[in-house]
DNA sequence: TCCGGTATTAACCATATGATTAAACATTAT
DNA sequence: ATAATGTTTAATCATATGGTTAATACCGGA
């Protein structure tokens, strides 16, 4: 994994287990003892490292919210078409959650407490920067409206059906694929249909019609 | 609340404390403590009454998925046509998603763990029904893209859009009403403009239209 | 009124678990 | 080689927490 982090070999180790233990069973719920087994190592260890579980949350935490805003948030370019801007948020989207697949789970717990630590990232990462994702859809959405690209429509409502409609495949996953059979075994080609159909449901709603039905 | 269960008062107020603390926390970081704090009782008498916290949770995740599977699994008929069908499913899911808002949460910590307790429960009352929910949908898909009605697309994929559009708005809600201004306070508008956006994204993205673009 | 069962509590217990410590081990510099 | 610094471990501690128990309050029927 690519953590980018001046982490120390030792160190990786114990982040890593303590994503996984986290992403599995949350902050309550996670060992220190299953961290520190997973990583192969001594509980005392950990605390060498990172002092105190509350702190080891936060800096797994922390790590996790950056990466979902740098992949998310940032350097992303409105397309001049809105069609070229949903395309590539679905991508996005999808490529952040294939390569973070324990990430719904970990800001879903926050969330479920109230979202106390996602909602102060999101007031001080994302709220701050001008060309922030939200923004930027919101703005391309209305130009083209405006250019007659796609219909009147709520771009809030928009892009909460679309976020939604990727984040649940991930969420649902294991439900779904009690549900769907061969889901699991299919899962790649299940997904790489999933952005086509994403897109080409909400685009195609969008796109305004010759007759008025 | 209407549980429609035969519980004294007092296992009422336990119960219900419970499901909140439970959804709040996780099995694991609700405290039994809490739970009794929360319904006015002491800690012992939790005991009295469902003997452990594994059974306590068990009762309480038993009744929210009994609820669940009533809610949307059953007396589902299909539409005449997929509109009436798709229609009928966006109020239901979200009703029940409005009047259980804790769903959600309680439904995705067990998700996150694998959904052990979840898919067991789907394999017992969902899968052995033959007028389950997913199969209506996808039927009543079908049949509309036989007759013209909607044009060719996977009715899987559409109903893990559908369902992940619904869902989204209460998962995502304390995240969102950071990201969107006012949000709070227009929850309910918001909310039902949701129901007619879904529709009309959906609906709109599935029936034909004369010219070919 | 008193008896018998049910409901409820306060106090206590056992243990799991986060945290600490002191000693051993490794590595590097002098 | 040896001191010094950093890394790792085994053993131990303190406490939070699920669970138990025995005593007490409550209440309906004889």
């Amino acid at each position: 994994m690519d953590t980018e982090t001046p982490y120390s070999e030792t160190e990786e180790k114990i982040f890593l287990a303590a994503l996984e233990e986290f992403s599995l069973h949350g902050k309550q719920g996670a060992r220190m003892q299953q961290i520190a087994d997973r990583a192969g190592i001594t509980k005392a260890l950990i605390h060498y490292y990172f002092r105190s579980k509350d702190r080891l949350y936060e800096a797994v935490f922390a790590f996790v919210v950056r990466r979902y805003f740098i992949n998310i948030g940032e350097n992303i370019q409105p397309g001049e078409h809105f069609a070229d801007t949903l395309r590539n948020f679905i991508d996005r989207y999808i490529d952040l959650l294939e390569k973070q697949p324990a990430l719904p789970f970990f800001i879903l717990r926050d969330i479920a407490e109230g979202a106390p630590v996602l909602s102060a990232k999101i007031r001080e990462h994302l709220l701050p920067r001008k060309r922030n994702l939200p923004f930027l859809f919101v703005s391309s959405f209305e130009a083209a409206v405006a250019s007659g690209e796609i219909r009147q429509h709520d771009p809030i409502q928009t892009l909460i059906t679309v976020m939604g409609a990727c984040i649940y495949f991930f969420a649902g996953f294991p439900v779904l694929s009690v549900i769907i059979p061969g889901l699991k075994r299919e899962r790649a080609r299940f997904l790489a249909e999933r952005r086509d159909h994403i897109f080409d449901i909400v685009y195609y709603g969008l796109t305004p019609r010759a007759e008025n039905r």
